[in-house]
DNA sequence: GTCTATACAGCGATAGAC
DNA sequence: GTCTATCGCTGTATAGAC
């Protein structure tokens, strides 16, 4: 899917991809400082120094898991039509937060992975930066539109832009004690964040959808 | 002023204040995963063994520095008056964020912690979980009060108490780019939470407030 | 109470045989 | 492409002299 891999070979393919794919599941549930090349060589059956081999070292795997989230994220944009209805807002969040769960080491772990490779911790903040922007627009046309109370001042319309960046990069390392349906309760917690900017009408539509659930 | 140390040595007493110290310096400078005991004890000048000799290993310093940050944050809290006007509410925002400040690997560096003292990761989320029965008392006293819009349902203000949590535990950490001024732009961040919550009235009290800084 | 010395495990990464 | 073997380093923690 996401695989651009210049390889000749194959078979050599395969175990290359399963390394990458295991060391992304040990990341997730083991904690990055915990995961060692060892442990990801071992889980798969395989030699250290094969993975060596197809890998230089541990930091080219973090780097590599990072540039196939962004890949990810940014693929499932492609698909979106203009409107920006309650329905399609909702949905986008979804979709973002199920790749970044996929890849929650990356936001539990952030730190860690910004001491690391201080590049990421760049890469990181300008796509989210653009995201902010692409929020902005958004809420201006809804302002234009109507939809926004006439009392929210610009001033505070730009502090809900970024509550949704800060909810949307937190919301994976949350102390939040929800275990199971984490998921569906962030997409509600971060919906919810316009819904007191709302004028009355909308405030209903947003209402009902998000209580269905 | 939170020691609560039974040593009956007042020299041993400086040597053990000293690592403490600078051991939460080193964690909120370098990452907890990059500060080794030699480190903490190499800065201080003294031997990696005598650091052993006051305090087992590492965990036993990162216990007592979240013990103290707990403590801190609850002594705070004495002083407090009754009232809940807006200033005082931001003012509260402000004690605690300062503490928080000074404690900050325990919030950007969280995950690790937890990983390593899971009994942490407990006492944390407890510990927010009756910050959080606060504010839903401040909140439904502030919509019994008429300050509250009458538009917002019950379930839409116990998401606001969440979201102030979520806000309170996670702003160390944000991916934000500010760099100088981080604590008085997330105070006021957290505070704009609730103005869209608030009546016509009340909303230009907090928003001239808020501007005036 | 503080030191030096050291044991021991685990890490990232490399060399060289097959 | 995959293996075994190993190096050098760093981490935690302990023992024993002073």
């Amino acid at each position: 899917m996401y695989h651009k891999d210049t390889s000749l070979n194959l078979h050599n393919l395969k175990t290359k991809e399963k390394i990458l794919n295991k060391a992304l599941k040990l990341f997730n549930s083991n904690g990055l400082e915990n995961v060692t090349t060892r442990h990801i060589a071992t889980e798969l059956g395989i030699s250290q120094g094969n993975l060596h081999y197809h890998y230089p070292n541990k930091n080219t795997l973090i780097k590599l898991l990072f540039n196939h989230f962004i890949n990810e994220i940014k693929d499932s944009e492609q698909f979106k039509d203009g409107s920006f209805k309650e329905q399609i807002f909702i949905n986008s969040i979804k979709t973002n937060y199920i790749i970044m769960q996929n890849y929650s080491f990356l936001f539990t772990d952030k730190e860690i992975v910004w001491r690391r490779i201080p590049e990421i911790k760049q890469d990181f903040f300008e796509f989210f930066e653009s995201k902010k922007d692409k929020f902005n627009q958004l809420l201006a046309l809804y302002k234009t539109e109507g939809l926004i109370r006439k009392q929210i001042s610009d001033t505070q319309l730009n502090f809900l832009a970024n509550q949704f960046i800060f909810t949307i990069t937190s919301w994976l390392s949350s102390s939040d004690n929800i275990t199971e349906d984490k998921l569906d309760y962030f997409i509600e917690f971060t919906a919810r964040l316009i819904l007191p900017y709302l004028e009355k009408s909308e405030l209903n539509k947003w209402e009902s959808l998000l209580t269905q659930n």
